[in-house]
DNA sequence: ATGCATTATCGTATATTTACGATAAACGAT
DNA sequence: ATCGTTTATCGTAAATATACGATAATGCAT
């Protein structure tokens, strides 16, 4: 018995902690920030910039992936990736909610 | 070599990535909402709303004192727990901040 | 078909997180 | 002083996360 139980809380209150989760590692937050300046990146152009083996990084673009705050497409051998502009917006809402649940009341 | 490897990153990338850190479980979530209804409220009345063990709350409870999200007040033997907006406002802003910068480029 | 470049996956080590029972610590009341 | 209530901490077990080297897989070019 480890990690989650989350069964017993709320779709929303799960949703908004697995963002959040994806957020919750600088080396996903440079990844974004990457990807944003350079609207579309080579897998291995974000390799180079990042303090991190491939392997690492490979790992963190999967997680990324997972809940589609990024996309990749296969263009020959490479990968070119970009962000998901509507589910980043999608998260960033419902976070603005919460927050804003939280503090206004 | 497992966790972090921070100092490879920004100020800012790991100061956010903290703050998801602690919104990155349904629990603490959930109590942040439990908080912001009640305004204030006892610990253990925290402890009767979440589907865990005293001792598992109570560790949630620290978690979100530690980034300032909540504070404790000692009142006799019990303590009541209140939301800091001013630390929970920065959270938010620092990361609609970062959301801008990702969408809006 | 071979070789090269690129990226994902596997295997593994270590650290952290989550969860809980048990216990300690703090306080008020008797 | 002792007891009951409340909450934090300790000890521990199991699951996840992070990181990396090594290897597989993919596709292009020769």
């Amino acid at each position: 018995m480890a990690l989650s139980k989350s069964e017993e809380f709320t779709k929303t209150e799960n949703k908004i902690s697995d963002w959040a989760k994806v957020l919750s590692h600088p080396a996903r937050i440079k990844i974004l920030k990457i990807l944003a300046q350079k609207n579309v990146c080579m897998c291995g152009d974000i390799v180079d910039l990042m303090p991190l083996a491939q392997a690492t990084v490979s790992q963190h673009l999967k997680e990324l992936k997972r809940v589609g705050f990024i996309k990749g497409e296969i263009e020959g051998p490479k990968i070119c990736y970009c962000i998901d502009y509507s589910i980043l917006n999608e998260a960033q809402k419902k976070l603005n909610d919460l927050f804003n649940g939280i503090i206004i009341k």
